[in-house]
DNA sequence: GTGGTCTAGACCACT
DNA sequence: GTGGTCTAGACCACA
């Protein structure tokens, strides 16, 4: 669970924490009932504050992605929701919209976007509905 | 010069501000050398205070898509330079990449933000009529 | 990290500070990773709001010279980078010109102005030791 | 008496003005007893308001540069001062400083410095002393 | 505790 | 009229 902090990002470090632990999940180095690093742990691996580490799990639960079991520790749900959660839709939209509007202008084709988009899917296990296994 | 403010975001006024201002010249609604309303007029008709719309405007004029004239007011500028900032593309990617990250959780196929993409690009398009007018 | 305000000058306040923050750093007096005062201790010390020392630490950041940690504070970056900004030489040529220009109508010669120049950057010399004495 | 405008630049057109007169005399275009453009010809000339040339003589007038002589115009006085004018000296220095600071920041070189300036000199006529005539 | 944002209202230089 | 700067004081997110 290789998890590493940029101090110096603008990006709150509990939100590194969270788009890291969706990133391994995608990457499949975490698989669904994976125990995760008890708060403690993490913290203390990173040198943060357990507060933070909580926060960022915290964050994860609120999105199904993680539950925690009492007694037992923190762990990756089963299954992915592919609900399409409209709000979270709506998000994505705006900020590819921004994303869309920079490129153009510091003149970053639409081509070289849709290949680095293939790359990262590609990184992350080629098929293209990785994230809901049971369906299919 | 139709901005809109949400105050409910978590993004600052005047960065709503500054992407809103960027969009409308993508659009084509504001082109080079027009001129934008001023500090004053912005604020009082977004009703909030003018220090907010003088902080986007530095931000633009930073980035060389808006110049002030001394006593004049604030202009779009002439020519927008592909100059290929290296560390823009840097922050261009790591968006994209928590952006598809965030679409495989939630079910967005690739295709779909690919479609999302050329609409956006689509909507702003290369036509060189003067404010192109929403219906059509 | 003496810092003093001219409050006659004409030059922005925020200005001032940015200026003697580079100075403090070419003197070595403040050194890579080292903290600078908080915002609003740096304020309260001047006599100054904290929104001006705000503004100066953010015009810092914007050059790479000093870095903001979320809640930890604000620090001096690791190196610095003298990449060739071609813009920024443009500025100092300029300035350097009017300079010159002035120099010659009060009656400073060319080697005056060397020698100032060997001055200051003797002042600021390649030493290595810390916190170098004033006295010596 | 060729004067150009840069609208767009962030130093007041009457600086400028004030600045390329300077400048027209170093390079002895103008000379001693040379009448000036009238305010309100030059104003016309360079298409801004009478009142900006108007501060703009004024300011060199102030410096001794030119004298207006009543009802016939502005000219450039015959000798410039080399009085050591503690406070300019002053100015020159402190400006001096904050070029050679950022200069060091950007990796701008000593001897490429005294370059420029020698390139300065050499352009608006050589001797080491151009401007006290009445000297040697 | 830290810095970031915003408001309200003031003064200034430039045109 | 324009934008730039500063003050006073408030609230927020982050650690």
């Amino acid at each position: 669970m290789p998890i590493h902090i940029d101090e110096r990002s603008t990006t709150p470090i509990w939100e590194q924490i969270v788009q890291q632990v969706k990133e391994l999940i995608l990457k499949k180095v975490l698989r669904p009932n994976d125990k995760l690093m008890s708060v403690r742990e993490l913290a203390s691996a990173l040198l943060i504050n357990p507060n933070t580490v909580s926060k960022a799990y915290q964050e994860l639960e609120r999105q199904s992605i993680i539950e925690t079991r009492r007694g037992k520790g923190t762990f990756v749900t089963e299954a992915l929701s592919g609900q399409g959660n409209e709000q979270k839709i709506k998000e994505i939209r705006e900020s590819l919209k921004l994303l869309v509007m920079e490129s153009s202008y510091i003149g970053v084709s639409r081509d070289t976007l849709v290949q680095w988009i293939d790359g990262y899917l590609k990184e992350w296990g080629g098929e293209d509905d990785v994230n809901r296994p049971q369906s299919k």
